[in-house]
DNA sequence: CGAAACGTTGATATCCTTCAACATGAGTGG
DNA sequence: CCACTCATGTTGAAGGATATCAACGTTTCG
């Protein structure tokens, strides 16, 4: 069961927001375990009941697959996220949750949800919110993989990762730990493998970011936003289940 | 106030889940109204707080637009569906949603939500649930416009608007209402709008469907999802808040 | 040492966009 | 009732962004 959630290292960062004991208390009562998963394994498998996790550190996709093989990778989770709240209230998950990274998994039994609704309506509401950003970043990637062009994509993926990792003390130094290959960016973005190549080695060379052995630097995030036309959708701290 | 929620034509097709008449008029104690929108209407404002809304009836549109102007429609929405849950948990609003025909919308005040939290909890599940189906509707346009070419584009799109739409008995004979235009079909899918009128016209003059004057008739469902490569994915009956 | 995963690069092909023009029908004001 | 405009749909031609194909380099790892 590691560290009780109270004294979770997650929590007191300034992204997540601040919550009475009492009702971290009954966060850990739900959580019926602790997983460590290496990279590459599945966490969640599309047409079949899934759990619901929490994201304690690593990376990870969710991603759905054509019947010819072809795949889009529909959003990256960083820590603190939610896994598999959609999958864990239908039947079956709709989708893979695959990780990138070696992950630690807090796990939430999808019988207990129930009862997070009839005796923690606060935490109820946190939880559908929590769903509710998610989409939110869905919405971004469509918006992104429908009219933005390749540098354009790429240029918002890496501005929107980078934010994301920042705001949780992952970014040292302009730096921060970059697990995904190209074909994961290929895939997220709709791209082929080689046009990303190019595209990436393109933004490299124009001095937005560098990117090597698996290591992320921005070097000019404000160029980058105006080739990405991003915008600055800062989310308010979330809740942490 | 209109009709009663208790005698909601739409609550007693089979496309929703039964309710108990209590919880029902639960659900009509939050309802402040019941509101007329003309074509074309602003329902939700980007940028602007938000209420929560039914579809009643009509068609209606989600997007998000790009400071230039480029805009990528994320979902349709059609009768029982919910608008702006999203919206109306955040601050302001992330996306316009506009009303494609003459609606019919019920009004929820953000307000209220969290009442509903607190004092039905099975129908706050619902909400979640609602949610979740939503944003699994998001999944698929992603997909869509992420890996299928034009042609599987536009199959997978009728297809899976006139699969809604069925089961909402909005079908006759094989034939439905219609209100997209080619430059809402476009902007869905993120093609030009050249392209999609060709597209649409190939697939036309392949015997899959008819479609002008607002009517679509469906010839060739099952040469369509073949094309499309689209699953099947039935949902169960939804619940209508 | 060989294989597998990942990244790189050039050449060629194609899907899709853009540009431009025209057709049609609905609505509006003179 | 006609002329006009505007929204929508249609079609051909040309150009460009991206895909595909093929080959090779590097690193890691058993």
């Amino acid at each position: 069961m590691q560290t009780p959630c109270r004294v979770c290292p997650l929590r007191s960062l300034p992204a997540f927001t601040k919550l009475e004991a009492g009702k971290v208390d009954f966060i850990q009562s739900l959580k019926s375990n602790h997983v460590y998963q290496d990279a590459g394994t599945w966490i969640i498998h599309a047409g079949q009941p899934s759990e619901l996790f929490t994201l304690f550190s690593g990376w990870a996709a969710r991603f759905k697959t054509l019947e010819d093989g072809r795949r889009q990778i529909l959003n990256f989770m960083l820590p603190g996220d939610l896994l598999g709240l959609h999958a864990s209230m239908f039947a079956d998950a709709l989708y893979d949750i695959v990780a990138l990274t070696e992950v630690e998994l807090c796990l939430f039994p999808r019988k207990r949800i129930w009862s997070l609704f009839q005796e923690a309506p606060e935490l109820a509401f946190d939880l559908t919110w929590l769903g509710a950003r998610d989409e939110s970043l869905v919405d971004d990637n469509l918006l992104t993989v429908g009219v933005r062009s390749a540098s354009e994509s790429i240029a918002a993926l890496i501005l929107s990762l980078y934010r994301r990792a920042d705001k949780l003390g992952m970014v040292n130094d302009k730096t921060l730990l970059f697990p995904l290959t190209q074909q994961h960016i290929a895939d997220a973005l709709g791209l082929s493998l080689v046009h990303t190549n190019k595209t990436l080695n393109k933004l490299r060379r124009l001095g937005m970011f560098d990117l090597e052995h698996g290591m992320l630097t921005l070097r000019n995030p404000h160029v980058l936003a105006r080739i990405a036309k991003a915008f600055d959708a800062d989310f308010a701290p979330r809740p942490l289940i």
